[in-house]
DNA sequence: AGCACGATCTGA
DNA sequence: CAGATCGTGCTA
């Protein structure tokens, strides 16, 4: 079932933990992709040294300081797009890096079956977002419509028996005291 | 206008 | 472990 905004408009740390075990869905060229979400990673408030928002308001970051359920992407290293969603109330900056999809696919043509498909693993935020064809056009997108891009509960209401490993955030290592903070969160196996 | 640098990934 | 690669934001 899609998430709606309201889900999103909560603290990221939550958000972050309940997307695990969700789905990431995609359409496009006439197929329907559907991926859990094993891996997460938050990034909340100004106050937060790694996060972007950190440096206030600016032409890159802008989505993070709006409404919950958008999406914020961009680019890094030259080369490779974050996927991120936008959390908590409009004008307070936070999102939720989508940083792993488990390599069970569904896959959905239009006159075909469903059907599940294994893929390489996308266990990496540059390379699940190459693989989906996210890309900076889809920076700022709602993904509460349920168009091109949203989110799904799973199937089988099991979030309770999901498991979460919290971590570190990766990469982040100049953010100082923030850098320690454990808010990658993992699906636990 | 110039410059330093990243919420990464790959291949050696 | 180095290299690829470029938009963004800061400095001047």
């Amino acid at each position: 079932m899609l998430i709606k905004k309201n889900f999103y408009n909560q603290d990221t740390i939550k958000v972050a933990k309940r997307l695990l075990g969700c789905y990431l869905v995609r359409k496009y060229r006439g197929k329907i992709i559907r991926a859990k979400i094993i891996e997460t990673e938050a990034y909340q408030g100004e106050n937060d040294l790694a996060s972007h928002a950190s440096k206030g308001k600016t032409e890159r970051n802008k989505a993070m300081f709006g409404e919950p359920g958008r999406a914020y992407i961009y680019l890094i290293y030259g080369m490779y797009y974050m996927f991120n969603i936008v959390t908590e109330k409009k004008n307070f900056p936070a999102a939720v890096l989508i940083r792993g999809l488990s390599n069970d696919y569904q896959i959905k043509t239009k006159n075909q079956k469903k059907r599940i498909k294994k893929l390489k693993k996308l266990d990496g935020p540059g390379k699940l977002t190459k693989n989906l064809v996210i890309g900076k056009s889809f920076n700022g997108w709602d993904l509460t419509k349920g168009e091109k891009i949203w989110l799904e509960y799973p199937v089988l209401q099991n979030q309770n028996n999901i498991k979460v490993k919290a971590s570190p955030r990766i990469g982040v290592d100049y953010a100082k005291d923030s850098k320690d903070w454990l808010w990658n969160f993992k699906i636990e196996e």
